[in-house]
Order: C-alpha cells, then sequence, then structure tokens
RNA sequence: CGGGGUGUGGCGCAGUCGGUAGCGCGCAGCGUUUGGGACGCUGAGGCCGGAGGUUCGAGUCCUCUCACCCCGACCA
C-alpha cells in the first residue's frame, strides 16, 4: 500500500480526552476513528490488524473441527423469552419493535440461536459432538464504555458453541478449546494467563478466563507465584488460617461512641481488626434482605456472596431497610435481626469472641459468638481474596494483578438445551438433552491488548504475526531526487511480488515525519534508501523493536527480509526457525 | 445511576471586567530547505455543543438540555 493514497491519517497528539495507551496509539495511528461512546469505526489500517487475529482465530478454531457459519445479529424477543433472559437480563440488552410491532432484541451474545439451530438439525447421537462458530456483531448496551477498544458497546466477537452428548464429550471441547484459545493468543503475539472465572449470567458449571495483563485492565486476577493457582478476583479463593482455640465468653455490652467503622472501633477498644465482625447489607433480586457477617480484616466479595445467598444480583441495602430488619448502620450484627438471609463467612466461624455491633447507636457487643448468640442461615466463603493472602494449593502467598479478559470458556450443560428442548436420541432410542458450552473471543479487544503490551515512547511494536504489514519501506530525499525514487519503487514492487506485505511511505515528507510515522505505526521491519545508501548499493534494515540498524545490498532485500520475517515468525507460531 | 470534568476550525489549546474570535499543528499555493515531526510569504477553514433567558450588546452571565471523558456502581 502507498501511504499517499492511504485513507486515514496519523495525528501527532492524540485527542484530549483519550486516556490509555491502546486508544491514544491507535487513534493517533490511523486505525480507529470514534463514532460514540463505545462505538469505532476501524480504518484501514486497523481493521487489517482485527482480521489477522481474526484468521488466526478462524485457523484455529478450524483446526479442532469447528465448522464457521454466520447468524443474524437481529433476533426475535421470543427465544430469549423461552430461556428467561429477555427478563434476566437488564438494559445492556438493547431491545426495539419491528413495523408490525414484535418484540426484537439486539444479539449481545448467541447461545439463544445455536440451541435454535441445533433443535431443528440435531435429532440423533450420530451428529454429535459438533463445534459451530461465527465471527459475528454483539451490541452490548455497557453503562460505562471505556478504553478505546478495551471496553466497547458494539463489536465482533468469535463465539464458538460445542454440543455433546453428555459432560464427557464437553470435557473433551472445553479442552480443545482451551488449547485452540492458547495457540490463538500465543500466535498474537499476547501476553496471557487462564484464570478461572465466575459463571456470571451464562450460567453452568465452569468457566475460565483468558487474561492479558495490563494496568489499564479492568479485572484483578490473583496467581500463586509458584505456580498452582490463578483465579480472577471475583471467584478467588485463599487458604484460611487455623481456627483460633479459645472458649467461648460470656456476651458483654460495652459503649462505644463515634466507632461508626472497624478502624474505629478496634482503635477504640485497642483490639485487632481480626477480632471484629464487620456486617454488610444488601438486597437481592428477589427482594430478600442479605446479611453478611464477615471479619474486620476481611472483605465481602459481592459475586461469592450472590452465589452463596443464592440471589442473582445484589445491591447495597437503604438505611430504612437495614432499620426495617432490626439492624442499625455502623453499628450492625446479626444478633436479633429478623426477616433477613444471614450469610457467615468462614472466618466469623473459626473466630470465637469477636466483637460486634449491638445494632444500637454507640453499643457493640464483646464476645460474641456464631451458634450461641445468633444463627447463620448460611456459612460459605464470602471473602474477597488479596494480594498476600495464601495460595488455596500451597499456602504461597500470591500476587494480584491487573488484566484485560479477551477471551473465556463457559461449560452450559443443559441450561439451553432444557429450555430450549434441544434434544437428540441416543442408541436405544431415549431422548436426552444437548450438553452445550459456548466460547468467545474478542478480536478487537485481543488487539488493543496486544498494544497495550508491547507499545513504547514511539508507538505500537506489533507481533509481525498481526502487523498491520511486514514491512514499512520509505525514501528518504526529496522528489526531485529522482533516482532515490525510482529504487524505492522497485523495491516496493520486488517486494510485494515477493508475496510480502509492505506499507509504503511514498510521500514528500521530510526524514523525521516519516521515521515517526514508521514508528507509531509499528510494522515490525523498516527498510529505507536515500542517496546516501543508494551510493553504495545499499538499502537501511530495522526491526521496530531494536535500536540498531544494519546496511545490506539492495539485491539481497527480499531474501533477507524473508529470513527476518521467519524469525520474527517462529517464537509466535512454534515453527522453525530458520538457520541463520 | 451517583460523583467529578470538558465542549471554541481536522487535532492540541488561549480567550481577562460582557464590546462582535485568536495561537500552534495540520490543510492549499509559491519559494527556500531536506536522514528523526524545517522555514518564510500568501490563503482556505468557526452558528464558540444546542435551546431559552438577562443585556444596547453574550464564547464570556443565568436556566434548561445534549454529547463526550474520568472515578465509582454495573457488566460475559
Amino acid at each position: 500500500m502507498r501511504m499517499a493514497q492511504q485513507f486515514g491519517r496519523t495525528l501527532r497528539e492524540a485527542p484530549g480526552d483519550v486516556e490509555i495507551v491502546s486508544h491514544q496509539l491507535m487513534v493517533r495511528a490511523g486505525m480507529i476513528r470514534p463514532l460514540g461512546a463505545g462505538l469505532f469505526s476501524l480504518l484501514p489500517l486497523g481493521w487489517r490488524v482485527v482480521r489477522k487475529v481474526e484468521q488466526i482465530v478462524r485457523e484455529e478454531m478450524d483446526a479442532i473441527g469447528g465448522q464457521e457459519l454466520l447468524m443474524p445479529v437481529v433476533h426475535p424477543a421470543d427465544i430469549w423469552r423461552e430461556t428467561g433472559r429477555y427478563d434476566q437480563v437488564g438494559p445492556e440488552m438493547a431491545r426495539f419493535k419491528d413495523r408490525a410491532d414484535r418484540d426484537m432484541v439486539l444479539a449481545m451474545t448467541h447461545e439463544e440461536v445455536v440451541t435454535d439451530l441445533a433443535r431443528s438439525e440435531i435429532s440423533s447421537y450420530r451428529q454429535l459432538p459438533q463445534i459451530v462458530y461465527h465471527i459475528q456483531t454483539k451490541f452490548r448496551d455497557e453503562p460505562r464504555a471505556r478504553g478505546g477498544l478495551i471496553r466497547v458497546r458494539e463489536f465482533t466477537m468469535k463465539d464458538s458453541y460445542s454440543l455433546d452428548r453428555d459432560e464427557a464429550g464437553l470435557d473433551d471441547a472445553y479442552r480443545a478449546h482451551w488449547r485452540a484459545y492458547e495457540r490463538i493468543f500465543r500466535r498474537c503475539g499476547l501476553r496471557f494467563l487462564v484464570v478461572g472465572a465466575d459463571v456470571g449470567m451464562m450460567g453452568g458449571s465452569a468457566s475460565h478466563e483468558f487474561m492479558g495483563p495490563s494496568p489499564n485492565g479492568e479485572d484483578t486476577i490473583l496467581i500463586c507465584p509458584a505456580g498452582d493457582y490463578a483465579a480472577n478476583r471475583e471467584v478467588a479463593t485463599f487458604r484460611r488460617e487455623t481456627p483460633v482455640a479459645e472458649d467461648a465468653r460470656p456476651m458483654t455490652e460495652v459503649e462505644t461512641p463515634d466507632a461508626t467503622t472497624i478502624e474505629a472501633l478496634a482503635r477504640y477498644l485497642d483490639i485487632p481488626v481480626a477480632r471484629t465482625a464487620k456486617a454488610v447489607f444488601f438486597t437481592g433480586a428477589s427482594g430478600r434482605f442479605v446479611f453478611a457477617v464477615i471479619r474486620g480484616d476481611l472483605d465481602v466479595n459481592e459475586t461469592k456472596l450472590r452465589g452463596a445467598s443464592g440471589e442473582t444480583a445484589l445491591v447495597p441495602a437503604t438505611a430504612e431497610q437495614i432499620r426495617a430488619v432490626g439492624a442499625e448502620a455502623g453499628y450492625g450484627s446479626p444478633v436479633g435481626v429478623r426477616d433477613a438471609l444471614v450469610v457467615v463467612d468462614e472466618s466469623v466461624r473459626d473466630t470465637p469472641n469477636l466483637v460486634a455491633g449491638a445494632n444500637r447507636v454507640g453499643w457493640h457487643l464483646r464476645d460474641v459468638n456464631l451458634g450461641r448468640d445468633y444463627a447463620a442461615d448460611v456459612v460459605a466463603d464470602i471473602a474477597s481474596a488479596e494480594a498476600g493472602f495464601a495460595c488455596p494449593v500451597c499456602g504461597t502467598p500470591m500476587t494480584a494483578e491487573r488484566a484485560i479478559e479477551v477471551g473465556n470458556i463457559f461449560k452450559l450443560g443443559t441450561r439451553y438445551s432444557v429450555a430450549l428442548g434441544a434434544t437428540y436420541l441416543d442408541a436405544e432410542g431415549v431422548a436426552h438433552p444437548i450438553v452445550m458450552g459456548s466460547y468467545g473471543i474478542g478480536p478487537g479487544r485481543t488487539a488493543a491488548t496486544v498494544v497495550e503490551q508491547v507499545a513504547d515512547e514511539r508507538g505500537i511494536r506489533w507481533p509481525v504475526t498481526i502487523a498491520p504489514y511486514e514491512v514499512s519501506l520509505l525514501w528518504i530525499g526529496t522528489a526531485k531526487d529522482a533516482d532515490t525514487v525510482v529504487a524505492a519503487d522497485a523495491l516496493y514492487a520486488e517486494l510485494t511480488a515477493a508475496g510480502i506485505e509492505v506499507l509504503y511511505d511514498d510521500r514528500t515528507e521530510r526524514a523525521g515525519v516519516k521515521f515517526n510515522d514508521a514508528d507509531l505505526i509499528g510494522n515490525p521491519i523498516r527498510l529505507s534508501v536515500s542517496s546516501r545508501t543508494l551510493a553504495e548499493g545499499q538499502a537501511e534494515l530495522r526491526l521496530r523493536s531494536e535500536a540498531e540498524s544494519t546496511l545490506i545490498p539492495v539485491a539481497e532485500v527480499v531474501p533477507t527480509i524473508q529470513r527476518l520475517l521467519a524469525g520474527l515468525r517462529a517464537p509466535l507460531t512454534g515453527d522453525p526457525a530458520p538457520a541463520v
């Protein structure tokens, strides 16, 4: 491609409201342009990158037996009503009516449609297993889009679905996807981790996320440095300390003026925060009051609490709701509360004689004990894991890292096939629901996450596998320097003929402008010629990832670049590196 | 949805006490320059997010509204 003809220009400065590095660089490099909140056009340069990611995804999905198809973006609401998600999913699903006043939705995922296909296409165990996938637009009306391509409202997603006879088949499909995803992200040059995750609105029995570590990530993952464990903080567990061995003492009241926070309380009574009990109040989606109790040094993890309480959603309770169950904000404890689901963290079960609220302003209770002074409806792990907490497997203190979710895999089981009646007949003629899995990757978000990881102060350093072009070719000098332009034109033709992807900066610009744009756009190899190099019959070669350049004879440009490209590709694809 | 912020030419910004809009970059033309974002001259380009109000007069003051960004809530 000749840059003089390229649609979309580079910018010296990013728009003022752009914050994160991938967003800035992709806008400056002329790869993306905003249309509205969370809505982007992909310009030719950016679209090439995303298409390359998609192509890698296709190849790896095909390699595990996936069959590509295409499902609609617009769905009748009825099919979402059949699975119950029409009411379960909130305003993040866009809804509208067609001209005949029928309720319609914009697809935010495709379990319903693929299950509908399965119930009409699959009738026998002989037709299973199957993996189908598509790369299709999704719309999720996020309450807050942010970070360029990291969190958008409209995006394309590769989603695949496995259809199996039984759990063992699902396990195979799940493992196959796991391996395929590892290959995909490795080929994209992404640094990533696989972590255990929450199943969320998808339902089902297991889920893992593929996370690209980045300070701009929206998720926190906990990692065991010994390599024994990695999980999203939403679900991360940790090894608990051994229970405190201590006889229960009689409960007594103590006046604690102005001690409305755990810290203030511990200071006032001169006790460790770990000897206090903290109460946190929520109203569940069912309308039930959820009364969570946890030791003062820990925090409640809402995802875990949701699971333990059986509620699909939790919102903080209001002061009136808190008083209605007999508690008092700031001085709350489960002692004497009514009409509430009391969920107690294991830490409280394992630590006797805690200081807890008296449900009376200015008063606390000493030596409160679970079972004697109040009852728990549920005792569970509802604590949030933090950096430094012990690995649940080996006990090593874990580290916490921010990361971007680039892919996820779910074992769905039979939730959708039962709801929609997608069944097959086994060899005995008995009907069974199809066992399903669903698996997603966001190619645009993957590309942006790579940028987050590889950017330097000059711009992007694309891995060769997903760079918009393999080579940036530029001539240095003036347009009147006809010989230089002729030589560069010839190199462009020669490289292109050899099947090498070249972005040719044929513009009449000064050297600095061309170098800076090449660094910004970030193709892995830069080749430049000028009257100076040509006088020696040479061209200058430089890798975007390195500071040093070398001169090579013009006649050897094509084989040299082919060798370099193979060398850059090898560590990403697992192909053998060429002999040097 | 709560809190904070910003809307002035394609991009980055200034605009004081209310007096009829400016700078840098970019863009077009000409000339000089030419290996890491050159210089000079000339020029094009703005309903100051929108609506209402106050005023002789509003980019500037008031009210409402819209959009975008950040933090939080939320979220596969």
